[in-house]
DNA sequence: CTGCAAGTTAAAGTGAACTTGAGGTCAAGC
DNA sequence: GCTTGACCTCAAGTTCACTTTAACTTGCAG
């Protein structure tokens, strides 16, 4: 396949040219070349633009996402890393679980004051066990197509 | 059961007093009354900041969660509402759970590139099905002891 | 009464992840 | 060969969720 020209990049990826020029920036991304000033992506950007966004949906920082994607060969400290990340989405998962089980049971409960449900009441506990201090930042969640 | 100094709030539920007076100015919660200058908090304000912690923990925005809960207090709101905060939640969830088989494999996987490795290949297509945005913000899932 | 730790306010600062803007370059089409 | 517009860089701005700071007030202990 031909490199792409950042428009292209931004097109097929739904991400940003200003978000592309961020990521080199960053280091997350690489450019290929230049056409004149204009950079080239390798069409292998399209994968790695998927798995940036989808490190992104499930929760993890530009910076955790570097270092767990790391195309410059970093050898083993990743794999541990990486057992350890699918450790913290496990957990995460749990407690989304028992939130969105709290939420379906709030949709569908009679009682006007849910605090007074035992059975919201009990999924609430069953949510918050282990949860102190969510780290701040803005929500997840909301992959609008 | 008595009223509750900020310090005592902060003291039985992790969130510094810095944040409760920033929550108090955003709306999110209400001491009931001052003692001179100081605020008293009602007991159930331990509950209120469980759910809202909880919300954060799943993604939501402050923005998000005083919409869902907490307008005067108490969680009660359109269900149907509630009720599409659960169906995200579950989308989040699904995505996540593909995240973290992606992970897992990659990190038992004995390919040095994985984007060669055919499974890992399907886990990324399965997991990146349907993500284009994921909103911006800082990392969830450290929910740290 | 005095001292002071623990509260108070308003405003400014922080960090992550981007976006926007000003001013500049350059390959291509006319 | 000149205009155009998509791209470039670099700096500054924005939003979210807080935290920090500076200056001030109070309840209570001694």
């Amino acid at each position: 396949m031909k490199d792409l020209d950042i428009a292209e990049v931004a097109e097929r990826t739904g991400v940003p040219a200003s978000t592309l020029r961020f990521y080199e920036d960053k280091g997350l991304i690489r450019s290929i070349g230049r056409r004149g000033l204009r950079r080239l992506f390798d069409p292998v950007i399209l994968d790695q633009l998927a798995l940036i966004a989808l490190g992104r949906a499930a929760g993890f920082s530009l910076e955790e996402i570097s270092q767990m994607f790391a195309e410059d060969g970093q050898p083993r400290i990743q794999r541990q890393m990486l057992a350890a990340k699918a450790d913290e989405l496990d957990a995460t998962i749990r407690r989304l679980g028992a939130m969105r089980d709290g939420l379906r049971h709030a949709a569908a409960c009679p009682e006007t004051n849910h605090m007074e449900c035992p059975k919201f009441r009990r999924l609430l506990r069953a949510a918050t066990s282990g949860v102190i201090t969510p780290p701040r930042g803005r929500a997840i969640g909301k992959t609008s197509a």
